[in-house]
DNA sequence: TGGGCCGGTTAACACACGTTAACACTAGTT
DNA sequence: AACTAGTGTTAACGTGTGTTAACCGGCCCA
């Protein structure tokens, strides 16, 4: 949920699969290395990663055999296919199932980073919901702070700002960087705004009084639970 | 919506044009070829294509211009690029909105065939039939909500509102993009007369109470369940 | 220690949107 | 031609969200 973005690397030849694997490091994303399907299935299993790069070729268990096996567990983890050239027609296949792309060999990282920042974005979206925080639950699509069965509405605004502290939690949440992220725009009158919201939402988180939003003065916030 | 699918080729270098197009023909697709970005947009305004193939490098408005201007119109309709090699770069811009793919020239037919196929199924698969939204089942074609033995019919335009939030269920469905697709123009009477039409969705999906159309002020709506 | 500055808080305000009902338009029916 | 039913638009009034203003207190630095 939180921390670097585990991928899980499925890839035979092991200077291909390190290069891959490096290269995304440096891109903070976690990448576990597995030179065969079978392996790699455990390792799915363990690690619980984010999106699967996967090869097709692979001794023991093939890319799309693999594929198969986890879309059982689950439906909406993406996977990208690395493909020989020669496999074209395999490659609608293994476009059957939603969530997938490929890409054939020889690839650039660039081509690579591309479509797992593509396929990730359509994935992410779904993660916002049921953040724990303190003793309340906060839904952020349905904006919604719930304690046991209380529930308080959230305005978008309120959520949205709720949602950046969260995400910074128990840092500081930067003043510029929130005004221009949700009011477009740092000015005076902005700013004043954004003060008005934070009274509202430490009213709203007043039933847990561990959970508090401390002003950094002239930097910004914190929210600390 | 019937019929063979239709395809907007933009092209500027004629024998590739050619090539490609013809190629598209034989797999029973409907090419419409167009030597410039300019070209390119009225024939997207007058033949209303189901998916789009541009260069980037076209004389007069290239690509992604051309791609801007139209998801102003539709947020849905699936983008394939064409780029020439050095272009990576400016890739990753293309890829911001939703939809999009890209192909680096060289390419071989079977590529883009696998990218166009994959692009209409994740569009088209969402086929507009017996879409499940929470406890009731939304048939699009029919208008109807379906909720155990009970049926409420919808009109047209409601059919269409509802269609539309639910292809961003839970996410925001902006007010303008919903004004220009289902009303044609976004001025303050059609505005309100869409407020009419989420009253009048609210009230039909009353009956689960999970489900929600919640406004974004100043953004659109959007549908939760 | 006092003045400027930053933020806290509350209330007033403007405006986007919610809701209802009346109205207008069309097409089919008598 | 008048009637009806169905659909969408316009109008009028009510509500909620976000902004602005006003006033307050505390922190920092001269």
């Amino acid at each position: 949920m939180s921390g670097p973005i585990k991928i899980l690397l499925a890839e035979d030849e092991p200077a291909l699969g390190q290069i891959v694997k490096e290269s995304l490091e440096t891109r903070n994303f976690e990448v576990i290395l597995c030179e065969d399907g079978t392996k790699a299935y455990h390792s799915y299993l363990e690690y619980k990663p984010e999106l699967l790069v996967l090869d097709i070729m692979m001794p023991k268990k093939d890319g799309f055999t693999l594929a198969e096996e986890i879309r059982k567990n689950d439906m909406e983890i993406p996977i990208i296919f690395l493909t020989a050239k020669s496999q074209t027609k395999d490659v609608v296949n293994g476009f059957e199932i939603g969530g997938n792309d490929y890409l054939k060999k020889p690839f650039s990282m660039e081509e690579l980073i591309v479509r797992i920042h593509a396929l990730l974005h359509r994935s992410r979206k779904q993660q916002k919901d049921n953040i724990l925080l303190g003793k309340f639950t906060f839904n952020y699509t349905k904006q919604l702070l719930i304690l046991g069965e209380e529930e308080q509405s959230l305005t978008h605004k309120e959520a949205e700002l709720l949602y950046h502290l969260i995400q910074k939690q128990n840092d500081v949440l930067d003043r510029s960087e929130i005004l221009k992220k949700l009011w477009g725009d740092d000015d005076f009158f902005n700013a004043r705004s954004m003060d008005v919201f934070i009274t509202k939402l430490r009213k709203k988180l007043k039933k847990d009084e561990n959970i508090q939003i401390i002003n950094i003065r002239g930097l910004g916030y914190k929210l600390i639970c």
